[in-house]
DNA sequence: TGCGAATTTAATGTCAGACATTTAAAAACG
DNA sequence: CGTTTTTAAATGTCTGACATTAAATTCGCA
């Protein structure tokens, strides 16, 4: 590891990039420990706090981890699905509130990727993902449930649908995707008549995961597509009716 | 933004966890100015380099970007889909390198998403992206191409695909799920009459494309991902048997 | 001799203050 | 009025110190 002296960049990125390139070329093996910071800034001829500021930029990323004491110091981390699930998931809600990504492009590609899990979860879902299924379309069809309830309610829904696949590096993937829509869809004001529908979608949808019926899966879930676009859409000409009777 | 005095964790984490916070939930907004880093510290009432290690962390995720100079500072970042894209390839890599993760799952899945564009993509692809498929699919068949290259080539025939569907935030899911991918193709030998098969699957796959036939697109890629799922078994056999000799 | 408690030690975490560097705005000057 | 110089404010880096943590070691005592 070896810096570019005639890189214009700032120190502490440079060494950043030292490491990480290290840890993703394999050079450091997963829980190998890395020289202790005074070692590291001797090796760098730079002074602890810059070593430092790098480290700290791998472990915002989950590259390493540290530990105090006597036997502590900066490992190279194993990223657990965990970790990388919780990163993926507030980059996507980042990158959808800030780049105005519309409700229809945010929703079409979750659709479309969760209409892949269906024939792979149809098949393989385990009674829990059924029951945890049908326990969140009970819950969706309380009375007196806010709308942000009944939200994280479907994503848990769909979540479940997808884990039902049983391959955790869909679930991943698959984790911005379902979860990164929640804030946009918390715009949206469901009336009762709204949720009774989608309640009766999901029932669809869970009668065909229940008979491993994977197109039915698919075609529940374009069907409630089309519906959460129309809400989308009602939402958004009532916000607008709203703003010109303002003026 | 305040800090919980009972936390056991360390300031520096603490200090960036509020400021994230304040970011996702809208009370920063893109390209508003943080306190200088003295005014951080006076009003966390922690030192300046905790400071910094916190504002680091937080560039590290591209949350925010600092700019030196008399009106620099830290500024709330807008997370380009560019970055969010770099981001999540060295994820997703590092996520399937460390967790062993096998080449039949991580495939499963890749092919699973990939197909959810198909559709989409076929519909709306434009001239360039069968273009850039076709100048791939050229590459491709070039004798004495390393096996690296014809890899980086099938990543940039798939991402044309994807990028056809013309969803921004569908091409960001799947950027991971694509190109994690290539460290795992790597492992694996292409002989010239598997790359004559490969290339001839990417034709039917373009040729569909071009006649904008989805379910056509979704076929080819099913036979693709056996043929690929096959190719890996064998490398695996091939592996193994060399072990056995050795012994 | 064996075991528990106290001590040592090596590492990260935090602090204080200083200087270097960069950049834009303000001031001076022709 | 335009150009150049100066100034000021911010981040980037350095030095040196102390605090905290946790494992390893030593010591005392049964």
């Amino acid at each position: 590891m070896r810096l570019d002296p005639a890189s214009p960049a700032d120190l502490s990125v440079q060494i950043a990039s030292a490491i990480r390139d290290a840890i993703v070329a394999g050079e450091l093996i997963v829980d190998q420990r890395l020289p202790s910071e005074a070692e590291l800034s001797e090796q760098f001829k730079v002074s602890r706090p810059t070593v430092r500021e790098a480290l700290k930029r791998l472990a915002a990323q989950s590259l390493i981890r540290t530990q105090r004491g006597a036997t502590g110091g900066a490992f190279v981390n194993r990223i657990s699905f965990e970790e990388a699930y919780s990163q993926q998931i507030t980059t996507s809600t980042l990158l959808l509130s800030m780049n105005a990504v519309s409700f229809e492009t945010a929703c079409e590609a979750r659709y479309a990727l969760e209409r892949a899990c269906a024939p792979l979860s149809a098949a393989r879902r385990s009674a829990d993902h059924l029951a945890t299924m049908r326990a969140e379309i009970h819950r969706q069809g309380q009375p007196g449930l806010t709308d942000e309830a009944f939200c994280a309610s479907d994503v848990a829904f769909h979540r479940a649908l997808v884990d039902g696949a049983g391959n955790p590096v869909m679930s991943y993937q698959l984790a911005g995707a379902v979860e990164a829509m929640q804030p946009l869809m918390n715009m949206i004001t469901f009336t009762a008549r709204d949720r009774a529908r989608i309640v009766a979608m999901h029932s669809d949808i869970a009668d065909a995961m229940t008979e491993q019926d994977g197109p039915a899966v698919e075609a529940g879930l374009t069907v409630l597509e089309r519906e959460t676009q129309q809400l989308a859409l009602n939402a958004i000409a009532a916000r607008q009716a709203q703003k010109t009777s303002a003026r």
